[in-house]
RNA sequence: GGCCCUGUCGUCUAGUGGCCUAGGACGGAGCCCUCUCACGGCUUAAACCCGGGUUCGAAUCCCGGCAGGGUCACCA
Protein backbone atom coordinates (compact mmCIF):
# COMPACT_ATOMS: atom_id res chain seq x y z
CA UNK A 1 0.00 0.00 0.00
CA UNK A 2 1.46 3.05 -1.08
CA UNK A 3 1.13 6.02 1.78
CA UNK A 4 -1.68 8.76 1.46
CA UNK A 5 -0.04 11.62 3.04
CA UNK A 6 -1.98 15.01 3.94
CA UNK A 7 -1.80 18.85 4.68
CA UNK A 8 -4.60 20.51 5.74
CA UNK A 9 -4.18 23.81 6.41
CA UNK A 10 -6.73 26.38 7.45
CA UNK A 11 -6.99 29.53 4.97
CA UNK A 12 -6.59 32.42 7.73
CA UNK A 13 -3.45 33.84 7.17
CA UNK A 14 -0.46 33.49 4.81
CA UNK A 15 2.10 30.26 5.10
CA UNK A 16 3.55 30.04 8.51
CA UNK A 17 6.76 28.39 8.76
CA UNK A 18 5.48 25.97 11.04
CA UNK A 19 2.85 25.17 8.88
CA UNK A 20 5.44 24.60 6.22
CA UNK A 21 7.70 22.19 7.82
CA UNK A 22 4.59 20.39 8.68
CA UNK A 23 3.54 20.11 4.97
CA UNK A 24 7.42 19.81 4.33
CA UNK A 25 7.61 16.29 5.76
CA UNK A 26 4.46 15.23 4.76
CA UNK A 27 5.43 15.52 1.21
CA UNK A 28 8.71 14.46 1.65
CA UNK A 29 7.18 11.08 3.24
CA UNK A 30 5.47 11.00 0.68
CA UNK A 31 7.94 11.52 -1.80
CA UNK A 32 10.30 9.24 -0.41
CA UNK A 33 7.45 6.18 -0.58
CA UNK A 34 6.22 6.74 -3.98
CA UNK A 35 2.98 7.57 -2.23
CA UNK A 36 0.27 10.51 -2.89
CA UNK A 37 0.50 14.03 -1.18
CA UNK A 38 -3.02 15.93 -0.96
CA UNK A 39 -3.66 19.40 0.02
CA UNK A 40 -6.82 19.88 1.82
CA UNK A 41 -8.71 23.03 2.99
CA UNK A 42 -10.00 23.24 6.28
CA UNK A 43 -12.36 26.31 5.55
CA UNK A 44 -14.91 25.21 7.98
CA UNK A 45 -14.15 29.63 10.26
CA UNK A 46 -15.96 31.02 8.10
CA UNK A 47 -15.21 34.28 10.12
CA UNK A 48 -11.72 33.83 9.66
CA UNK A 49 -11.16 32.30 6.42
CA UNK A 50 -10.36 34.75 3.25
CA UNK A 51 -9.60 33.77 -0.64
CA UNK A 52 -6.75 35.57 0.14
CA UNK A 53 -5.44 33.31 2.47
CA UNK A 54 -5.66 30.27 0.48
CA UNK A 55 -3.80 31.71 -2.55
CA UNK A 56 -1.23 32.82 0.16
CA UNK A 57 -0.71 29.38 1.41
CA UNK A 58 -0.83 28.02 -2.37
CA UNK A 59 1.66 30.42 -3.36
CA UNK A 60 3.85 29.73 -0.73
CA UNK A 61 3.76 25.80 -0.98
CA UNK A 62 4.72 26.82 -4.70
CA UNK A 63 7.34 28.59 -4.07
CA UNK A 64 8.95 25.78 -1.83
CA UNK A 65 8.13 23.65 -4.02
CA UNK A 66 6.13 21.09 -2.37
CA UNK A 67 4.00 19.85 -4.92
CA UNK A 68 0.59 18.62 -4.11
CA UNK A 69 -0.84 15.47 -6.26
CA UNK A 70 -4.52 15.81 -5.08
CA UNK A 71 -6.02 19.17 -4.00
CA UNK A 72 -7.03 22.40 -5.23
CA UNK A 73 -6.55 23.14 -8.83
CA UNK A 74 -5.46 19.48 -9.34
CA UNK A 75 -8.55 17.69 -8.61
CA UNK A 76 -8.37 14.30 -7.61
CA UNK A 77 -10.31 10.76 -6.44
CA UNK A 78 -11.08 11.68 -3.23
CA UNK A 79 -12.79 15.23 -3.36
CA UNK A 80 -13.92 17.62 -2.41
CA UNK A 81 -10.90 19.12 -1.19
CA UNK A 82 -12.51 21.87 0.75
CA UNK A 83 -14.91 20.96 3.79
CA UNK A 84 -16.95 23.96 2.88
CA UNK A 85 -18.15 21.82 -0.27
CA UNK A 86 -19.15 18.82 1.64
CA UNK A 87 -21.41 19.79 4.01
CA UNK A 88 -23.66 17.27 3.02
CA UNK A 89 -21.43 14.32 3.80
CA UNK A 90 -20.40 15.51 7.62
CA UNK A 91 -24.28 16.16 8.37
CA UNK A 92 -25.33 12.39 6.93
CA UNK A 93 -22.18 10.86 9.08
CA UNK A 94 -23.02 12.90 11.94
CA UNK A 95 -27.22 11.75 11.83
CA UNK A 96 -25.40 8.53 11.79
CA UNK A 97 -23.96 8.52 15.03
CA UNK A 98 -27.02 9.75 16.19
CA UNK A 99 -29.02 6.88 15.09
CA UNK A 100 -25.81 4.22 16.81
CA UNK A 101 -25.81 6.34 20.05
CA UNK A 102 -22.88 7.36 19.55
CA UNK A 103 -24.09 11.16 19.60
CA UNK A 104 -26.66 13.69 20.60
CA UNK A 105 -28.78 16.86 19.65
CA UNK A 106 -27.89 19.37 22.02
CA UNK A 107 -30.35 22.24 22.01
CA UNK A 108 -28.67 24.05 25.22
CA UNK A 109 -28.74 27.27 24.51
CA UNK A 110 -25.95 30.14 25.05
CA UNK A 111 -27.24 31.19 28.44
CA UNK A 112 -27.76 27.80 29.59
CA UNK A 113 -24.51 26.85 29.40
CA UNK A 114 -23.25 30.53 30.39
CA UNK A 115 -25.90 29.73 33.55
CA UNK A 116 -23.70 26.69 34.22
CA UNK A 117 -20.37 28.60 34.15
CA UNK A 118 -21.39 30.80 36.37
CA UNK A 119 -22.81 28.33 38.77
CA UNK A 120 -19.55 26.57 38.74
CA UNK A 121 -17.64 29.81 39.18
CA UNK A 122 -20.21 30.47 42.63
CA UNK A 123 -19.72 26.96 44.12
CA UNK A 124 -16.23 27.45 43.94
CA UNK A 125 -16.05 30.82 45.16
CA UNK A 126 -13.87 32.19 41.87
CA UNK A 127 -13.72 35.58 41.27
CA UNK A 128 -14.72 37.44 37.81
CA UNK A 129 -11.63 36.68 35.15
CA UNK A 130 -10.76 33.54 36.64
CA UNK A 131 -10.13 30.47 34.47
CA UNK A 132 -12.85 27.87 34.86
CA UNK A 133 -11.01 25.58 32.84
CA UNK A 134 -8.09 25.55 35.71
CA UNK A 135 -10.75 25.27 38.07
CA UNK A 136 -11.94 21.80 36.32
CA UNK A 137 -14.90 23.00 34.62
CA UNK A 138 -17.37 20.56 32.53
CA UNK A 139 -20.04 21.15 30.68
CA UNK A 140 -22.55 18.32 30.69
CA UNK A 141 -25.19 18.82 28.78
CA UNK A 142 -28.67 17.99 29.96
CA UNK A 143 -29.27 16.41 26.51
CA UNK A 144 -27.03 14.04 26.64
CA UNK A 145 -29.28 11.14 27.22
CA UNK A 146 -32.67 12.28 25.89
CA UNK A 147 -33.87 11.70 22.31
CA UNK A 148 -36.62 14.07 21.67
CA UNK A 149 -36.54 16.36 19.21
CA UNK A 150 -37.07 20.11 19.54
CA UNK A 151 -38.09 22.58 16.81
CA UNK A 152 -35.13 24.84 16.90
CA UNK A 153 -31.81 24.77 15.80
CA UNK A 154 -29.09 22.01 17.59
CA UNK A 155 -25.72 21.75 17.98
CA UNK A 156 -24.39 17.81 17.72
CA UNK A 157 -22.18 16.77 20.44
CA UNK A 158 -20.33 13.55 20.33
CA UNK A 159 -20.89 10.97 23.33
CA UNK A 160 -18.24 10.47 25.27
CA UNK A 161 -18.74 6.66 26.58
CA UNK A 162 -18.12 6.33 30.65
CA UNK A 163 -14.73 3.97 30.34
CA UNK A 164 -12.38 3.73 33.36
CA UNK A 165 -9.17 3.27 31.85
CA UNK A 166 -6.96 4.72 29.11
CA UNK A 167 -6.29 5.05 25.51
CA UNK A 168 -3.99 6.34 23.24
CA UNK A 169 -1.92 5.53 20.20
CA UNK A 170 1.38 4.92 18.73
CA UNK A 171 3.26 7.83 17.74
CA UNK A 172 5.71 7.85 14.81
CA UNK A 173 7.50 10.00 16.81
CA UNK A 174 6.84 10.30 20.24
CA UNK A 175 5.85 6.57 20.53
CA UNK A 176 2.68 5.76 23.03
CA UNK A 177 0.61 8.31 24.40
CA UNK A 178 -1.97 7.58 27.09
CA UNK A 179 -4.36 9.75 28.62
CA UNK A 180 -7.53 8.60 30.79
CA UNK A 181 -11.01 8.62 29.69
CA UNK A 182 -12.65 10.77 31.42
CA UNK A 183 -10.34 13.53 30.50
CA UNK A 184 -12.99 14.20 28.03
CA UNK A 185 -16.37 16.03 27.68
CA UNK A 186 -18.56 15.27 25.29
CA UNK A 187 -17.23 17.29 22.48
CA UNK A 188 -19.10 19.17 19.64
CA UNK A 189 -18.93 17.48 15.97
CA UNK A 190 -21.32 20.03 14.21
CA UNK A 191 -22.61 23.45 14.89
CA UNK A 192 -25.72 23.98 14.79
CA UNK A 193 -25.37 25.81 11.39
CA UNK A 194 -24.56 22.54 9.97
CA UNK A 195 -20.65 23.11 9.83
CA UNK A 196 -18.83 20.61 11.25
CA UNK A 197 -15.75 21.64 14.13
CA UNK A 198 -12.25 20.80 13.70
CA UNK A 199 -12.11 17.26 15.19
CA UNK A 200 -15.15 16.08 12.91
CA UNK A 201 -14.59 18.00 9.69
CA UNK A 202 -10.49 16.41 10.44
CA UNK A 203 -11.47 12.53 10.56
CA UNK A 204 -14.27 12.38 8.19
CA UNK A 205 -11.68 13.89 5.74
CA UNK A 206 -8.93 11.64 6.65
CA UNK A 207 -11.15 8.54 5.81
CA UNK A 208 -12.36 10.04 3.03
CA UNK A 209 -9.10 10.82 1.39
CA UNK A 210 -7.75 7.26 2.68
CA UNK A 211 -5.22 9.07 4.03
CA UNK A 212 -2.51 6.76 6.02
CA UNK A 213 0.00 9.08 8.05
CA UNK A 214 -0.67 12.41 9.19
CA UNK A 215 2.16 14.13 10.56
CA UNK A 216 1.28 18.01 12.16
CA UNK A 217 2.46 19.92 14.96
CA UNK A 218 2.19 18.47 18.52
CA UNK A 219 -0.77 21.08 19.31
CA UNK A 220 -2.63 18.68 17.90
CA UNK A 221 -1.56 15.73 20.60
CA UNK A 222 -4.80 16.24 22.62
CA UNK A 223 -6.86 16.55 19.51
CA UNK A 224 -5.83 13.39 18.43
CA UNK A 225 -7.90 11.62 21.55
CA UNK A 226 -11.43 12.77 20.44
CA UNK A 227 -10.41 11.84 16.96
CA UNK A 228 -9.26 8.21 18.15
CA UNK A 229 -12.87 8.05 19.39
CA UNK A 230 -14.03 9.39 16.04
CA UNK A 231 -12.68 6.58 14.79
CA UNK A 232 -14.28 3.78 16.81
CA UNK A 233 -17.94 4.97 16.42
CA UNK A 234 -17.41 4.67 13.07
CA UNK A 235 -15.61 1.57 13.05
CA UNK A 236 -12.58 3.02 11.05
CA UNK A 237 -9.15 2.63 10.94
CA UNK A 238 -7.45 5.27 12.37
CA UNK A 239 -3.93 6.41 10.25
CA UNK A 240 -0.33 6.46 11.59
CA UNK A 241 0.12 9.80 13.46
CA UNK A 242 3.20 11.79 13.91
CA UNK A 243 3.34 14.67 16.29
CA UNK A 244 6.21 17.27 15.13
CA UNK A 245 7.74 19.44 17.85
CA UNK A 246 6.87 23.14 17.51
CA UNK A 247 9.34 26.31 16.46
CA UNK A 248 10.11 29.03 18.83
CA UNK A 249 11.11 32.11 17.83
CA UNK A 250 14.54 33.85 19.62
CA UNK A 251 12.82 35.16 22.42
CA UNK A 252 12.21 31.40 23.19
CA UNK A 253 8.09 31.83 22.70
CA UNK A 254 6.28 30.10 20.19
CA UNK A 255 6.71 31.66 16.35
CA UNK A 256 4.17 33.68 15.87
CA UNK A 257 2.85 35.24 12.99
CA UNK A 258 2.29 38.63 15.38
CA UNK A 259 5.19 38.87 16.82
CA UNK A 260 7.58 37.28 14.28
CA UNK A 261 8.07 38.43 11.23
CA UNK A 262 9.69 35.61 10.51
CA UNK A 263 7.01 33.43 10.79
CA UNK A 264 6.05 34.32 6.95
CA UNK A 265 7.60 32.14 4.41
CA UNK A 266 7.28 34.56 1.60
CA UNK A 267 8.96 36.91 3.84
CA UNK A 268 12.06 34.88 3.14
CA UNK A 269 11.51 34.64 -0.48
CA UNK A 270 11.36 38.92 -0.54
CA UNK A 271 14.74 38.55 1.60
CA UNK A 272 16.35 36.84 -0.95
CA UNK A 273 16.33 33.36 0.60
CA UNK A 274 16.43 30.53 -1.88
CA UNK A 275 13.64 28.01 -1.52
CA UNK A 276 15.92 24.90 -1.20
CA UNK A 277 17.95 26.97 1.11
CA UNK A 278 14.98 27.34 3.34
CA UNK A 279 13.98 23.57 2.66
CA UNK A 280 17.20 22.77 4.05
CA UNK A 281 16.88 25.00 6.92
CA UNK A 282 13.37 23.99 8.43
CA UNK A 283 13.94 20.26 7.48
CA UNK A 284 17.28 20.34 9.95
CA UNK A 285 15.08 22.32 12.17
CA UNK A 286 13.47 19.39 13.88
CA UNK A 287 15.25 16.27 11.93
CA UNK A 288 18.10 14.77 11.19
CA UNK A 289 20.59 12.64 9.48
CA UNK A 290 23.68 12.39 11.79
CA UNK A 291 26.02 14.47 11.37
CA UNK A 292 25.05 15.66 7.86
CA UNK A 293 23.89 19.75 7.90
CA UNK A 294 23.59 20.02 3.55
CA UNK A 295 20.59 18.77 1.99
CA UNK A 296 19.37 19.12 -1.56
CA UNK A 297 15.83 18.34 -2.01
CA UNK A 298 15.98 14.75 -3.74
CA UNK A 299 18.66 13.55 -0.87
CA UNK A 300 15.98 15.09 1.74
CA UNK A 301 13.53 12.85 -0.18
CA UNK A 302 15.73 9.74 -0.19
CA UNK A 303 16.50 10.18 3.45
CA UNK A 304 13.86 11.63 5.51
CA UNK A 305 12.16 9.38 8.56
CA UNK A 306 9.97 10.29 10.72
CA UNK A 307 12.34 8.34 13.67
CA UNK A 308 14.47 10.59 13.67
CA UNK A 309 12.31 13.76 13.98
CA UNK A 310 13.38 14.86 17.26
CA UNK A 311 10.54 15.08 20.43
CA UNK A 312 11.85 18.77 21.55
CA UNK A 313 11.03 22.22 20.06
CA UNK A 314 13.04 24.10 17.99
CA UNK A 315 14.44 27.32 18.14
CA UNK A 316 14.26 29.69 14.87
CA UNK A 317 18.07 30.16 13.97
CA UNK A 318 18.57 33.04 11.69
CA UNK A 319 22.67 33.25 11.26
CA UNK A 320 22.13 29.48 10.78
CA UNK A 321 19.12 30.18 7.71
CA UNK A 322 21.46 32.68 6.34
CA UNK A 323 24.74 30.19 6.58
CA UNK A 324 22.68 27.83 4.60
CA UNK A 325 21.21 29.92 1.89
CA UNK A 326 25.30 30.64 1.67
CA UNK A 327 25.89 27.86 0.73
CA UNK A 328 23.19 26.86 -1.54
CA UNK A 329 23.98 30.26 -3.31
CA UNK A 330 27.08 28.70 -3.93
CA UNK A 331 26.50 25.45 -5.07
CA UNK A 332 23.55 26.40 -7.14
CA UNK A 333 23.81 26.45 -11.07
CA UNK A 334 24.62 29.97 -11.28
CA UNK A 335 21.62 30.10 -14.27
CA UNK A 336 19.28 28.94 -11.81
CA UNK A 337 20.49 31.50 -9.18
CA UNK A 338 20.47 34.43 -12.20
CA UNK A 339 16.70 33.51 -12.99
CA UNK A 340 15.74 34.14 -9.38
CA UNK A 341 18.27 36.68 -8.69
CA UNK A 342 17.03 38.92 -12.05
CA UNK A 343 13.84 40.60 -10.25
CA UNK A 344 15.85 41.44 -7.14
CA UNK A 345 18.54 43.01 -10.03
CA UNK A 346 15.49 44.64 -11.87
CA UNK A 347 14.37 46.12 -8.31
CA UNK A 348 17.63 47.16 -7.30
CA UNK A 349 18.33 49.63 -10.10
CA UNK A 350 18.95 47.76 -13.22
CA UNK A 351 15.77 47.60 -15.13
CA UNK A 352 17.33 46.34 -17.93
CA UNK A 353 19.33 43.93 -16.83
CA UNK A 354 18.56 40.31 -18.21
CA UNK A 355 19.40 36.64 -18.17
CA UNK A 356 22.18 36.55 -20.10
CA UNK A 357 25.76 35.38 -20.08
CA UNK A 358 26.43 38.93 -18.11
CA UNK A 359 24.42 38.40 -15.46
CA UNK A 360 25.29 34.60 -15.18
CA UNK A 361 29.22 35.89 -14.84
CA UNK A 362 28.34 38.25 -12.51
CA UNK A 363 26.26 35.31 -10.48
CA UNK A 364 29.69 33.25 -10.89
CA UNK A 365 31.65 36.22 -8.86
CA UNK A 366 29.04 36.94 -6.51
CA UNK A 367 27.99 34.00 -5.09
CA UNK A 368 30.80 33.36 -2.73
CA UNK A 369 30.17 37.12 -1.31
CA UNK A 370 26.55 37.23 -0.50
CA UNK A 371 24.15 35.98 1.63
CA UNK A 372 20.95 36.79 -0.18
CA UNK A 373 20.04 37.79 -3.03
CA UNK A 374 19.12 41.11 -2.15
CA UNK A 375 22.66 41.26 -1.03
CA UNK A 376 23.62 40.03 -4.29
CA UNK A 377 21.31 42.53 -6.50
CA UNK A 378 22.59 45.10 -4.53
CA UNK A 379 26.30 44.26 -5.12
CA UNK A 380 25.76 43.81 -8.73
CA UNK A 381 23.74 46.66 -9.74
CA UNK A 382 27.13 49.06 -10.29
CA UNK A 383 28.24 46.28 -13.03
CA UNK A 384 24.87 47.74 -14.83
CA UNK A 385 25.45 51.52 -14.40
CA UNK A 386 27.30 53.66 -16.33
CA UNK A 387 29.51 55.29 -14.88
CA UNK A 388 30.28 55.29 -10.68
CA UNK A 389 30.51 57.91 -7.79
CA UNK A 390 33.70 56.74 -6.01
CA UNK A 391 33.80 56.44 -2.18
CA UNK A 392 35.59 59.26 -0.92
CA UNK A 393 38.02 57.46 1.75
CA UNK A 394 38.53 55.26 -0.67
CA UNK A 395 39.73 57.48 -3.16
CA UNK A 396 41.92 59.28 -0.36
CA UNK A 397 43.20 55.84 0.10
CA UNK A 398 44.13 54.40 -3.16
CA UNK A 399 44.20 57.17 -5.39
CA UNK A 400 46.85 58.86 -4.57
CA UNK A 401 49.63 60.56 -7.06
CA UNK A 402 51.29 57.21 -7.32
CA UNK A 403 47.89 54.93 -7.46
CA UNK A 404 46.92 57.14 -10.56
CA UNK A 405 50.18 56.84 -11.71
CA UNK A 406 50.00 52.63 -11.28
CA UNK A 407 46.01 52.84 -12.20
CA UNK A 408 47.88 54.94 -15.86
CA UNK A 409 50.03 52.31 -16.17
CA UNK A 410 47.46 49.26 -15.76
CA UNK A 411 45.00 51.32 -18.66
CA UNK A 412 48.06 51.12 -20.64
CA UNK A 413 48.30 47.59 -20.59
CA UNK A 414 44.70 46.85 -20.55
CA UNK A 415 44.65 49.02 -23.96
CA UNK A 416 46.64 46.82 -25.54
CA UNK A 417 44.42 43.28 -24.75
CA UNK A 418 43.22 41.53 -27.89
CA UNK A 419 40.28 39.93 -25.96
CA UNK A 420 38.31 41.20 -22.35
CA UNK A 421 38.24 37.90 -20.66
CA UNK A 422 39.18 37.54 -16.40
CA UNK A 423 41.82 35.20 -17.50
CA UNK A 424 43.62 37.92 -19.88
CA UNK A 425 43.57 40.57 -17.47
CA UNK A 426 44.69 38.87 -14.18
CA UNK A 427 47.99 38.59 -15.29
CA UNK A 428 48.18 41.95 -15.85
CA UNK A 429 48.27 43.09 -11.81
CA UNK A 430 51.66 41.29 -11.51
CA UNK A 431 53.14 42.37 -14.69
CA UNK A 432 52.51 46.54 -14.07
CA UNK A 433 53.69 45.44 -10.39
CA UNK A 434 56.90 44.07 -11.38
CA UNK A 435 58.00 46.72 -14.16
CA UNK A 436 57.09 49.66 -11.36
CA UNK A 437 58.78 47.31 -8.42
CA UNK A 438 55.69 47.04 -6.40
CA UNK A 439 53.31 44.69 -5.55
CA UNK A 440 50.03 43.53 -6.88
CA UNK A 441 47.94 44.99 -4.44
CA UNK A 442 49.55 48.08 -4.89
CA UNK A 443 48.38 48.01 -9.06
CA UNK A 444 45.07 46.20 -8.23
CA UNK A 445 43.42 49.10 -5.07
CA UNK A 446 43.51 51.86 -7.54
CA UNK A 447 42.08 49.86 -10.62
CA UNK A 448 39.44 48.45 -8.31
CA UNK A 449 38.54 51.60 -6.87
CA UNK A 450 38.09 53.40 -9.79
CA UNK A 451 36.24 50.67 -11.48
CA UNK A 452 34.10 49.78 -8.62
CA UNK A 453 33.93 53.19 -6.63
CA UNK A 454 34.91 50.87 -3.70
CA UNK A 455 37.60 48.74 -2.07
CA UNK A 456 35.92 45.47 -1.94
CA UNK A 457 35.33 43.39 -5.17
CA UNK A 458 35.64 40.12 -6.79
CA UNK A 459 39.59 39.18 -8.46
CA UNK A 460 40.31 42.08 -10.78
CA UNK A 461 39.76 39.98 -13.61
CA UNK A 462 36.20 38.99 -13.15
CA UNK A 463 35.48 42.61 -12.14
CA UNK A 464 36.78 44.29 -15.15
CA UNK A 465 35.02 41.46 -17.51
CA UNK A 466 31.91 42.05 -15.86
CA UNK A 467 31.87 45.61 -16.38
CA UNK A 468 33.10 44.89 -19.95
CA UNK A 469 35.74 47.30 -21.95
CA UNK A 470 34.33 50.37 -23.03
CA UNK A 471 33.09 50.94 -19.12
CA UNK A 472 36.38 49.75 -17.14
CA UNK A 473 37.87 52.35 -19.79
CA UNK A 474 35.32 54.83 -18.99
CA UNK A 475 35.39 55.02 -15.50
CA UNK A 476 39.69 54.21 -15.65
CA UNK A 477 39.32 57.71 -17.11
CA UNK A 478 36.92 59.33 -15.33
CA UNK A 479 38.90 58.33 -12.18
CA UNK A 480 42.38 59.68 -14.15
CA UNK A 481 40.84 63.20 -14.64
C1' G B 1 -5.09 23.82 38.00
C1' G B 2 -6.07 18.61 35.46
C1' C B 3 -4.01 15.83 31.66
C1' C B 4 -0.12 15.22 28.08
C1' C B 5 4.82 16.05 25.80
C1' U B 6 9.90 17.41 26.33
C1' G B 7 14.88 18.42 28.83
C1' U B 8 23.04 17.10 25.42
C1' C B 9 27.57 23.38 23.99
C1' G B 10 24.30 30.30 23.14
C1' U B 11 21.25 27.76 18.93
C1' C B 12 20.10 23.22 15.67
C1' U B 13 21.62 18.49 16.81
C1' A B 14 24.64 13.17 16.74
C1' G B 15 24.17 9.70 20.53
C1' U B 16 19.16 3.85 21.22
C1' G B 17 24.13 0.62 28.20
C1' G B 18 30.73 0.08 27.09
C1' C B 19 33.20 2.94 20.42
C1' C B 20 31.97 9.38 24.77
C1' U B 21 38.59 12.13 28.26
C1' A B 22 30.41 13.43 24.46
C1' G B 23 30.92 14.22 17.76
C1' G B 24 29.09 17.74 13.84
C1' A B 25 26.86 22.47 12.18
C1' C B 26 25.71 27.80 12.94
C1' G B 27 27.47 31.67 15.86
C1' G B 28 32.22 33.38 18.93
C1' A B 29 37.81 33.74 19.42
C1' G B 30 42.58 33.03 16.92
C1' C B 31 45.84 31.64 12.87
C1' C B 32 46.93 30.50 7.61
C1' C B 33 45.86 31.56 2.40
C1' U B 34 45.41 36.34 -0.39
C1' C B 35 45.35 42.14 -5.37
C1' U B 36 40.61 44.00 -1.68
C1' C B 37 36.21 41.57 0.07
C1' A B 38 34.93 36.87 0.27
C1' C B 39 35.79 31.39 -0.27
C1' G B 40 38.62 27.79 1.79
C1' G B 41 41.85 25.40 5.50
C1' C B 42 43.50 24.83 10.56
C1' U B 43 43.18 25.69 15.93
C1' U B 44 40.23 26.99 20.15
C1' A B 45 36.42 28.15 24.12
C1' A B 46 31.52 26.09 25.00
C1' A B 47 26.80 21.08 26.93
C1' C B 48 24.69 15.53 29.03
C1' C B 49 18.76 20.13 34.33
C1' C B 50 19.21 18.20 39.63
C1' G B 51 18.86 14.02 43.07
C1' G B 52 18.24 9.01 43.89
C1' G B 53 18.29 4.09 42.05
C1' U B 54 19.23 -0.47 38.38
C1' U B 55 24.00 -2.28 36.38
C1' C B 56 30.67 -4.54 36.43
C1' G B 57 29.49 -0.03 33.58
C1' A B 58 24.39 5.33 32.25
C1' A B 59 24.04 11.13 28.33
C1' U B 60 21.56 6.49 27.22
C1' C B 61 17.04 2.33 31.61
C1' C B 62 13.68 3.37 36.23
C1' C B 63 11.75 6.79 40.09
C1' G B 64 11.33 11.66 42.21
C1' G B 65 12.11 16.76 41.86
C1' C B 66 12.80 21.06 38.86
C1' A B 67 12.35 23.64 34.27
C1' G B 68 10.19 24.54 29.44
C1' G B 69 6.05 23.57 26.26
C1' G B 70 1.12 21.88 24.63
C1' U B 71 -4.03 21.41 25.55
C1' C B 72 -8.67 21.87 28.06
C1' A B 73 -14.28 26.66 22.32
C1' C B 74 -20.66 26.05 18.29
C1' C B 75 -11.14 28.18 16.31
C1' A B 76 -8.08 25.10 13.66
Amino acid sequence: MKPRLRFAPSPTGYLHIGGARTALFNWLYARRHGGTFVLRIEDTDQERSTPESLQAILDGLTWLGIDWDEGPGKGGGHGPYFQMKKLGRYTELAEQLIATGWAYRDYSTEAELSDARKAFAAEKGLKDGDDLRSAGFKFTSPWRDKTEQLDRPALIRFKMPKRDGRFGFDDLVLNRIEKPYDDFDDFVILRSDGVPLYNFGCVVDDHDMAISHVARGQEHINSTFPQLMLYEAFGWTPPQFAHIPLIFAQDNSKLSKRKHPEADVMRHKGNGILPNALINFIARLGWSHGNEELFTRDELIAKFDFEHVGKSQGVWNPSKLVATNKHWIKTTEPLQVAMQLLPFLQAAGAPDAVVDAKLELGVKAFAERSASLVEMAEKLRNYYSHGITIDGAAAAKHLTPEGKVLLGKARDEFAKLTEWTTAAIDPLMKTVAEANATKPGAVAQPVRVAATGGTESPGIGVTLELLGREETFHRIDAALR
